[in-house]
DNA sequence: GGATCGATCGGCT
DNA sequence: GCCGATCGATCCG
């Protein structure tokens, strides 16, 4: 995988996105500088069944972002100050999207802990607001198309995964039914230290 | 190292 | 009015 990651890519299944963007680089552009890392921890949220996504209770202003095409952001804001980053996958009018959880930095690392106020290490992204903070990714970026040709914020390719560096198990901070809880749609790279919790 | 708790505010049951 | 797809500080062992 190698480019810009195009439509066709966030239009699959959401699992299978998911698991693409293990290994690929986000890239925010802020300032005139590049500030990028390699994403390490995602998690799939997929249709308005799932209890643990956003859509359960149906299209509302907030989340309609993730009834939107694919290749867009969701963008969203909790606990009174933190935001997180996901990408919106498959189908139009289907809510289903993908939430960055962790990355490894690799371009950009002085900029990025200023942003987190002189943070180094593993806690410059190591966690869905933090990596946030880090790039600079706030509520503006709700909606954007990461696919658009000028826009600062989006998804290169930047190699493979392999499956055995990938490990799944079950989403975090999720409540919901059993099945909700249980499903393992946290996708990993195993051993990476920029992982989450 | 792990557990617990406060911060802080937008969006909804 | 209540609660959250979190983080960081603090306390305990």
């Amino acid at each position: 995988m190698t480019g810009r990651l195009n439509r066709a890519f966030f239009a699959q299944d959401t699992l299978s996105v998911a698991r693409g963007l293990l290994g690929q680089r986000l890239v925010r552009i802020l300032d005139g500088e590049r500030l990028s890392g390699r994403i390490v921890e995602v998690e799939a949220y997929v249709g308005e069944k799932d209890q643990a996504s956003h859509a359960q209770c149906g299209r509302t202003e907030r989340n309609a972002p993730m009834y939107g095409p694919p290749g867009h952001a969701y963008v969203y804001f909790v606990y009174g100050m933190h935001h997180c980053f996901n990408v919106v996958t498959e189908r139009e009018g289907f809510p289903a999207a993908v939430l960055v959880r962790a990355l490894e930095p690799l371009e950009g690392i002085e900029a990025m802990q200023e942003r987190r106020g002189g943070r180094v290490g593993v806690e410059l992204t190591s966690g869905p607001a933090r990596l946030c903070q880090a790039l600079g990714i706030d509520r503006r970026f709700d909606g954007v198309d990461l696919c658009a040709p000028d826009v600062v914020l989006f998804i290169e390719g930047n190699g493979t995964m392999p499956d055995a560096a990938v490990t799944a198990g079950p989403r975090v901070g999720v409540r919901g039914d059993e099945r909700a809880l249980v499903a393992p749609w946290r996708l990993y790279e195993q051993d990476n230290r920029y992982v989450s919790r």
